[in-house]
DNA sequence: TGTCTCATGTAAGGGGTTACATGATTCC
DNA sequence: GGAATCATGTAACCCCTTACATGAGACA
């Protein structure tokens, strides 16, 4: 799964500059890059060089020169052969599972404390992904189906999260109930 | 997180060869290394120049000569401290989050025909962690505590799946009670 | 005065991946 | 005869990350 579809798919909804998909890509927790510049300038190129966008250089006073992005018709092509493609499957790394795995070598307390850790850094990333008001709200305006998915996209990390939190809960419980250490 | 402290949490349980502990880290769902040789073989050199590990040559008949490792003191130490050490954050990457959020360029029976396929695709990764009896017996086997922090390793990728599914439920509901496309 | 935002790009380095290399034994 | 297992290691490549570079205006 490349970033450079990511582009295109947010193109699709909206033409945009580089820099304004950077800030969208940096700030959604489901598209898994960092939206760093390397990323974002190298993509861009290679799609205009593939003809799937093009580009409009939009002089400003007092900001930087800016270049508008815009899907083609033969990037939304592209787009659309690619969202029905397979589907890579998901990938999924908790650290915290990998100390867990060696809890062996730790007392009843620094287990403990490792737990409390991890619970309240879960918390906290649970209340991020609720209070983030989303500055892409026009990502998600139009139409109802869109509405939906893109309500749906946030019920899935929330849920994510929520289920870490239950297991977190049953994993002390069952540790506290280990008679020997 | 360096494959390093998962390879010296491996050791402290047992001494072993780098194809065994490849094996191992292959094998396992929540190591979320692949496991390829470079990084096996490079690791194990790192850890042994750095007095964290020691090596005994076995010739064997019929077999290659293997090379078994063994955690010195120096190297529980430096994993002791590594488990006490800040968690990173969970990263989670699920590329039909990404197809999804395009689903505008679809119509309603392309995005069926996707969320039937994902939810194909998770059920079989469902099927697989469960069925999937681990050669690393040894490592959940010893103690009360090694018992327990181990089924709820294997429980939390279960868990992950499972709310994935009951997801994908809502989502299929969702979508087909949308009146206009 | 220093930091933040806007805006695009480059450079260096680290980590990961696949593939190559060897060679005996076992299984189909 | 061909593939898989055991066993260790190297080489080339790709992707991603951080940091560097520029420069104006706004805000504290």
């Amino acid at each position: 799964m490349s970033i450079n579809y990511a582009i295109l798919g947010l193109l699709s909804y909206k033409s945009m500059s580089g820099y304004d998909l950077k800030k969208i890509i940096q700030d959604s927790e489901f598209m898994p890059w960092s939206g760093n510049n390397n990323q974002i300038y190298k993509a861009l190129t290679e799609l205009h060089r593939q003809g799937l966008v093009t580009n409009e250089v939009l002089f400003q006073e007092s900001s930087p020169t800016k270049k508008i992005y815009t899907i083609t018709k033969e990037g939304l092509a592209a787009l659309k052969e690619w969202i029905l493609s397979p589907v890579e499957n998901s990938e999924i790394k908790k650290p915290f599972l990998v100390h867990l795995a060696f809890a062996g070598q730790l007392d009843r307390n620094e287990l403990n404390d490792l737990i409390d850790r991890y619970e309240r850094q879960v918390e906290i990333q649970l209340l991020m992904s609720q209070n983030y008001k989303q500055n892409t709200d026009f990502l998600s305006g139009s139409t109802e189906l869109e509405k939906t998915v893109w309500s749906f996209i946030k019920a899935n990390i929330r849920r994510t999260y929520e289920m870490e939190l239950n297991w977190i809960k049953d994993l002390r419980n069952a540790v506290a109930n280990i008679q020997k250490y």
